[in-house]
DNA sequence: TGGTTGTTAACAAGCTCTGCGAATAAGGTC
DNA sequence: GACCTTATTCGCAGAGCTTGTTAACAACCA
């Protein structure tokens, strides 16, 4: 995700206005990697702005998804998570807490998926890995 | 997921008891690849026996998760689905369709992310890979 | 400043899944 | 085969997450 900054021009170019909210919710989500819920968020915003719903959190959220600023990331254990980091990564959950690491697998060794997928006639846009265990502190 | 036959008596073995519902469900999912959701298998259940319950086909497919005859696989679209395949495998979801496909990655490749997660102190039990795209049908 | 139009907040509802309890039926025993 | 014990089923209510709707509101432009 770009800075808060950045999104405020990224949103007015595409005719979106920017409103206290949705400045509001560009900083919290600003470098935060710790794969916020919907929920997360709406808790943290509410303290700073008690008014905001969590409807507006949802509406941005997606706005940002629509953009290609942050990916939803679903980690099969309740809710969605958000990653303002869309950068080539992947998760590791731990089994215990809950907790979302990010991990960097290397690149090549899964972009040799392709000729496998490739006799299903498949065409790949994206591939998620999530390694699931238990978290160093959860050992 | 073993054979309906074999099921049953895995169960009697473990004193729950085999019902009509059960071997049912039971012979739905032998060899089924089509990745069903509850709600799929409780369709197709209740055109067979229209007194069966959704709740049944929970509990049924709780109860053979449980005992690792099936595994619950969340695609990060819509619904669990259930996979009587519980071999080394994992998954083409197509983004049209939503149809998945199962695939078999070289698990030597995948083995090779342990030393990556190693190094976040992490014990890992499990990799899940889904690769997302369009299939051959929807292209 | 005023008008236009995107946004918000509140509420209701959809969807998936689970908890609960009474009625039912499987499987063992006599 | 009848009976008893106890697992199972069913139906419903409700939890948890997310989205639809709409009137009031506010950002932005002229």
């Amino acid at each position: 995700m770009r800075s808060p900054t950045e999104l405020t021009a990224a949103f007015r170019h595409r005719g979106l206005r920017i409103t206290p909210q949705r400045e509001l919710l560009f900083r919290l989500l600003d470098g935060n990697d710790a794969h916020p819920t919907a929920d997360d968020l709406y808790a943290v915003a509410v303290a700073e702005m008690p008014s905001i719903s969590l409807r507006t959190v949802y509406q941005t959220l997606h706005d940002l998804q629509a953009m290609g600023e942050i990916h939803a990331v679903d980690l099969g254990a309740g809710p969605i998570r958000f990653d303002p980091n869309v950068e080539d990564h992947h998760h590791l959950v731990c089994e215990v807490c809950g907790r979302a690491e990010d991990v960097h697998l290397d690149a090549g060794r899964l972009a040799s998926t392709e000729p496998v997928v490739g006799d299903h006639g498949f065409e790949v846009s994206a591939v998620e890995v999530i390694v699931r265990g238990r978290c160093a502190a959860c050992r």
